[in-house]
DNA sequence: ATGGCAGAAGCATTCTGA
């Protein structure tokens, strides 16, 4: 089962971009993030035709959230629907169209676009920890429920510096701050584990390469989308890849798609006997 | 220290992103 993540930065100006790639590499499940269109105006048509059902999240201008899957997907939920472990109201968080989640071949898929906070010192740095501890109480709720969780998106923050090009000259800044990195781990607690980092311990990777200053051709990137799985699913990843080649499209988006490949076709009910039995990070 | 590139809104230019 082919699980993928992409901020596409526009769905509209990115459809044949994201058509062409579904055709080469066939996932069951796709979330995108940064569809920036109004769920009314969303090209349903397009994913349909190729036997996929959509489930979207969107706003006008800005974020945008969609989950496009073969199966079709239950239990379909809209942001956040408690923040117990927040100071902040829970309202705050509703404008803005960052997080939909749903049921999937058993699986709890959760999408995210986590915003990206600006600098240090702004608003939208305190908004972004907020939306994270928000996340992680979310993470909280589904892990009280047991379910086996899939969490993936754009999240704006490079885990370590593995995963950034130059890690000194942007240590402790945006996307790689110790409180970014914090509020992180705070969300996965040890109970979700980074599956590209299963199967690659080197540096060098990248989801996400700046439109200026020739960053691709310089491969001068940052490893800020990720795809987490429950410590349950991991003996049953076979696989976490970065698709770089869309990146290098004609008019591309500034990420490129991550992708998982679990292999659920055996009886599920060995998940449980296999609870200790992950990978060690 | 600043802008650089891109998309949306909307038609000149600003806002936002990462």
């Amino acid at each position: 089962m082919l699980i993928a993540t992409w901020n596409v930065n526009s769905i509209r100006t990115r459809l044949s971009q994201i058509i062409d790639w579904i055709n080469q590499v066939n996932p069951d499940i796709l979330c995108l993030q940064e569809t920036k269109v109004m769920d009314d105006s969303f090209p349903l048509e397009p994913f349909e035709i190729l036997g996929y059902s959509v489930e979207v999240y969107g706003q006008k201008s800005y974020n945008g959230v969609a989950i496009i899957s073969k199966i079709k997907a239950e239990n379909i939920k809209k942001g956040f629907y408690s923040c117990t472990d927040s100071d902040h109201n829970i309202d705050i968080f509703q404008e803005q169209k960052r997080l939909i989640s749903a049921d999937i071949n058993g699986l709890k898929i959760i999408n995210v676009y986590v915003p990206n906070g600006s600098t240090l010192v702004s608003d939208k740095f305190a908004y972004k920890i907020n939306w994270l501890n928000c996340l992680a109480s979310f993470l909280d709720e589904q892990q009280k429920k047991g379910e086996l969780i899939c969490l993936m998106g754009d999240f704006n923050i490079a885990p370590t510096n593995l995963d950034i090009h130059d890690p000194k000259k942007y240590e402790g800044g945006i996307m790689a701050s110790e409180m970014e990195r914090d509020a992180l781990n705070n969300v996965l607690k040890g109970r979700l584990i980074d599956s590209f980092r299963i199967f690659e311990k080197n540096t060098g990777h990248w989801s996400w390469w700046d439109y200026r200053n020739n960053a691709y051709e310089l491969n001068k990137g940052w490893r800020i989308d990720h795809i987490y799985i429950s410590k349950k699913l991991s003996s049953k990843l076979k696989s976490c890849v970065i698709d770089s080649l869309p990146r290098a499209n004609l008019r591309p988006s500034d990420h490129a798609p991550v992708m998982i490949d679990l292999s659920l076709n055996d009886n599920n009910e060995d998940f449980f006997e296999d609870e200790d039995n992950f990978f060690e990070i």
